[in-house]
DNA sequence: TACAATTAAGACCAATTTAGTCCTAATTGC
DNA sequence: GCAATTAGGACTAAATTGGTCTTAATTGTA
């Protein structure tokens, strides 16, 4: 499914809750605003903060506030806080030598892979996720989609085309 | 961690076995040559079949082939054939309504990253991935990190473009 | 100073998912 | 008919994830 965990999904909508506004805002706040339990917020919360995505103020009148201005905090930046480390496979993240040196080639090209993908996702701020239909995340698609269709691509890309 | 299963990993190296022999392979002999057990590489294969991407043969010489040239098989066919659709989030599979409008702006916009990480995935032959170091995949990667690196990608950019 | 509001840290359990194994057909060449 | 195969599931165990709870530390305010 290549899915991302709820946590993570929850993270986004917190990290743009936080986004739009720039008071400093509780754990419970934010959980009622967006349908949260609060302890789910609060483990989310803090997770982005041992990132250092967002800052936490504790004590009476304390909450959390982005760290860093939203069109410098990246998805790939909150998904890695909330997931770990980017990475499709195994074999790709600590490079042991694997049994089979031979079907290591699928796997050393997985990394290249990965890579692609998280060039992407790092590309792809937090203020643009914040906005309602955002136009630079569609450009990078765009931009991802080869100009002229070909391959084994080419019947994906245009029914892409087709809906965008 | 955003990662793909062991099953779709092993996919991916039964795959490049059957694209580098033309010839006709039973599950078996797969096993024994990847260091999988037979009951593994039966599964994948299984999966694989009914996602029309290897032919099967029954009986006796019977055996899995690649269904299509390897070049026009692409990596997100596999994926998907053995993790079902590739979507990120569960919002964007069905888009039934979240119950904090506000908040579905984010996941609208999970929805194009979907699409981009698609995209990258599509343009992937299963060829280029039997290559040892695929110079198209890394000319992917190249396209989609951006000609000046500006905004949050800035710094993961230039750290890849160093050890590129 | 006491108290209330708040985050920090992490233990914990339940639910889900995944990995891996196994069993019983159905098919086919010899 | 038999041996070699794939087809199609069922099934269990392990790992992961989601969600809840508990206790401690911090800080503003009455």
């Amino acid at each position: 499914m290549l899915r991302i965990g709820k946590l993570t999904d929850y993270g986004t909508v917190v990290m743009t809750a936080l986004a739009r506004d720039s008071r400093r805002v509780s754990a419970s706040e934010l959980a009622t605003n967006l349908h949260l339990t609060v302890d789910v917020a609060r483990k989310v919360l803090k997770l982005l903060n041992s990132a250092s995505l967002v800052e936490a103020t504790r004590g009476a009148q304390g909450g959390y506030q982005l760290a860093r201005p939203a069109s410098d905090i990246s998805m790939a930046e909150i998904i890695e806080a909330l997931e770990g480390p980017i990475a499709l496979t195994e074999c790709s993240i600590h490079d042991h030598r694997c049994s089979v040196e031979q079907s290591c080639n699928a796997r050393g090209n997985w990394h290249l892979i990965n890579r692609a993908i998280r060039l992407a996702l790092a590309q792809v701020s937090l203020a643009d996720m914040a906005a309602p239909g955002s136009g630079r995340i569609a450009a990078l698609a765009r931009r991802i989609a080869p100009p002229q269709a070909a391959g084994p691509a080419a019947q994906l890309v245009e029914w892409e085309r087709a809906d965008a």
